[in-house]
DNA sequence: ATTATAATTGGAATAGTTCTTGATATTGAT
DNA sequence: ATCAATATCAAGAACTATTCCAATTATAAT
């Protein structure tokens, strides 16, 4: 059971942009300007993207930050459940501000992944033939193939 | 759908050990020696051994064999669906010969792996909410937690 | 203000994996 | 059996995502 914090909130403009406030410290953690910027781009941005995609977009904001920063304050977002990290294969780590209990899909054609929610009442545990005693601490769900758009 | 060949003849000698047959070719690939004590290992130690724990083992027969040249065979052996690859976050690649749909449990305080199979009848595709049109290609479930022997 | 603690930066280091190149082995055809 | 074509292997270099390190800067506490 997983409690979640109103950590931001988002306000469009005249010009269509969107504005998001994001508290001065998210589940304990202090958010320094970095670590701002960081959560705003994968509020914005929310498809996936790898630590150098942020790294690439933050620059526009905070033209001094390091990688090792941007690597650093995921770390941190992560720690503190505030995104969560995803990992295909052996690819490049991925961000996700979705909280909801979800797995992924990767479309092979277009490159894109896919959020996926479970059908309303399926426990996952459910479905699986765990070992006697097991106490589980974490899921994850991967799927690959294609999107036929016919 | 997936065809299984029947790939290895599991023997029992009077002393105990383990002897198996591996044929000429499996699905197409040429068994050479290397990657026949390669996938022999996996067969013999299935606790999803890395390409680096292969490496220390298969060193008992071919002394001569290189790190390059596992991760070559296990790459073919892959390739051809003969045995499956198993990501865990970040950590190094493990090998799996268990070739039914299974996912894995990471007991956190051992480090053992589980295979984890579903439960009779159930599809996983069933219980997720899938963007329409997705064709499916491939899936994996993994699972992190403790095992409490009490 | 002073001091202590935490965060950031830039570059070096690490580690798993892949690539390259030359040697060896295997196959298939003569 | 000989030869040419192809596949595989070994050794080490190269690659790349990520982490570590040391120095600097920012923030918090007193
Ligand atoms: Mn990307
Ligand atoms: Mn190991
Ligand atoms: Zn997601
Ligand atoms: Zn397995």
């Amino acid at each position: 059971m997983r409690t979640y914090f109103p950590v931001a909130m988002v306000s469009k403009n005249p010009d269509h942009s969107v504005e998001i406030e994001i508290s001065e410290e998210i589940s304990g953690l202090r958010m320094t300007r970095q670590r701002r910027e960081v959560y705003r781009i994968l509020q914005q941005q929310r498809n996936h993207p790898t630590a150098n995609d942020v790294f690439m977009r933050v620059k526009d904001r905070l033209p001094n930050i390091s990688l090792a920063t941007v690597y650093n304050c995921l770390e941190a977002l992560v720690q503190h459940g505030i995104i969560r990290q995803v990992n295909f294969d052996r690819e490049s780590s991925r961000y996700c501000p979705n909280l909801s209990e979800h797995g992924h899909f990767h479309d092979a054609t277009t490159g894109v992944i896919h959020d996926v929610s479970f059908k309303p009442g399926i426990n996952l545990a459910d479905v699986l033939d765990l070992p006697p005693g097991a106490i589980i601490d974490g899921v994850e769900v991967t799927l690959r193939g294609k999107l036929v758009t016919s």
